[in-house]
RNA sequence: CGGGGUGUAGCGCAGCCUGGUAGCGCAUCUGGUUUGGGACCAGAGGGUCGCAGGUUCAAAUCCUGCCACCCCGACCA
């Protein structure tokens, strides 16, 4: 790909709107344009990274079994009816009305949804659990939306939903979200947080919050940095190991702000072991029951019994966690993002020096970017005339993991090469190839 | 929704007080000189000044109404 056929428009001043980095850096490479306050056009740079943080969740839901599906963005009222959160939910919900007049409304989420397509396909107890997830748009028709896509009305997001016989089985369901999410997070080379949480509108009594930690976070947050310890590699999805995950994570003193008490921090945290941060949400979980089940009819028959099944709904910020990523990572200070290579929009960036009497190094980074392609590795070429130290800074700003210069210091066969924001060493395709793919492999 | 603020070229801004028909930097295009941590010179293109009405010989500028966006607060993946 050429930089100067791509859709990325960089801009050298931050628009004046953006107020957190993730928000100014998303603007100034292009990642996103408003479209109106709170919804936005996700453009090539961006559009990329975000498909690529929605496939690794992806990859985790499936790694537990949930299965993929795909429910509409729009609603009937008459199900929020049902479950008594169409009044409930109030003025977030968007309600438009259709031609014949109808009740309709962009969902915010899915549980009505997904508790109709269960009691109309699931009838007995032997087709349980059922996981089930989509990824998909949604909107919350905030207050006051703000920071680019980090609080946004329009977001796209993973929510998955569980339905169990018993509250046994139904936590464990739950414990295997746990898991999941732990991984997905440490994929995305994030520390993720698990801390008990209040529920809010979805309901019920049993719910983590998953916060990140990230100094220009949202919330306030106090943990014991022993949390970080935690060992779940050996963690296997069964019911006693899911268990023991938990117990260990929840013994751990993990809260917001809202339900911080200092005195039970000094009782259960040594002051060497505090950690006072902020952080940013990523991910929520809930068990809330019967609640939906109850109300909406969804049960399945065990011994000639009509038993409502226990349910519990799983959500991931998509869309935000590429805000999230850039606040936990992005250096604003020397202007220098890095994407994990497993979420960057390219591998690696060849930047050549380019004049208008002399395309030779052009020539050599077309060679090297077919080369690379012919190993997987995703190149950009930065085919523009600018000079190479803007070029330099550009792709710094822009995060992709490594840059390939090639100028005047280049020979045939070796070439300046660097990982994002450190120093350039000389180094054949090969050995190039070599770092990056086993980079790739981590 | 309460309080505050801003709308002028893709982005950042000046002009408004004191009305005379729009300007600067970045970006873009052309030509030339450059080329290692965001180069320089010369030239060019691009704006019904958020929208609607009003005052006036004349409105970006004054008046009225509306809209949009931003910030602080309450609420939240």
């Amino acid at each position: 790909m050429f930089l100067s056929k791509s859709l990325v428009p960089i801009l050298k001043n931050i628009p004046s709107e953006a107020k957190i980095k993730s928000h100014k850096l998303m603007l100034r490479t292009g990642m996103i344009k408003q479209s109106s306050a709170g919804i936005y056009s996700w453009l090539p740079l961006g559009f990329k990274i975000m498909k690529k943080i929605e496939s690794i969740v992806r990859l985790e839901q499936d790694n537990i079994g949930v299965q993929e599906i795909l429910m509409p963005t729009i609603q009937s009222s008459e199900i929020w009816k049902e479950s008594g959160r169409y009044n409930d939910y109030g003025e977030e919900m968007l309600r438009i009305k259709d031609r014949q007049n109808r009740e309709m409304l962009y969902g915010p989420t899915n549980e009505e949804l997904i508790t109709e397509i269960f009691r109309n396909s699931i009838k007995s107890y032997k087709s349980l659990p059922q996981l089930l997830y989509h990824i998909q748009w949604k909107f919350r028709d905030e207050l006051r939306p703000r920071f680019g896509v980090m609080r946004c009305r329009e977001f796209y997001m993973k929510d998955a939903y569980s339905f169990d016989l018993s509250i046994d089985e139904a936590i464990y369901s739950y414990n295997k979200f746990f898991l999941a999410y732990l991984k997905t997070f440490k994929k995305l080379d994030l520390s993720a947080i698990p801390m008990a949480a209040d529920t809010g509108p979805i309901g019920g009594n049993l719910s983590h919050e998953f916060i990140i930690i990230a100094e220009t976070g949202e919330s306030k947050i106090y943990t014991d940095k022993r949390i970080f310890g935690v060992n779940y590699s050996d963690t296997v999805v069964d019911e006693s190991s899911l268990s023991n995950l938990r117990t260990t994570y929840d013994e751990f003193y993990a809260v917001t702000d809202e339900k911080f008490d200092q005195n039970e921090f000094n009782e259960k945290v040594s002051d060497d072991n505090k950690l006072i941060t902020k952080g940013i949400e990523v991910g929520h979980i809930f068990y809330f029951g019967d609640k939906y089940s109850k109300a909406m009819n969804a049960s399945v028959d065990k011994d000639g019994k009509k038993e409502f099944v226990k349910m519990g709904s799983y959500g991931i910020g998509v869309s935000r966690l590429v805000a999230a990523i850039i606040e936990a990572k992005y250096d604003d200070k020397n202007e220098i993002m890095k994407w994990p290579i497993n979420i960057a929009p390219y591998h690696c960036a060849i930047l050549p020096q380019v004049s208008k009497n002399d395309k030779s190094n052009l020539e050599k980074s077309l060679n090297i970017y077919n080369y690379l392609k012919s190993k997987n590795i995703d190149a950009i070429i930065d085919d523009t005339d600018e000079g190479i130290i803007a070029k330099i800074k550009k792709f710094n700003l822009i995060g992709i993991p490594y840059q390939i210069v090639i100028g005047k210091n280049s020979t045939d066969e070796k070439f300046e090469f660097a990982k994002v924001g450190e120093d350039l060493q000389f180094l054949s395709t090969d050995e190039i190839e070599n770092i990056i793919k086993k980079d790739l492999k981590n």
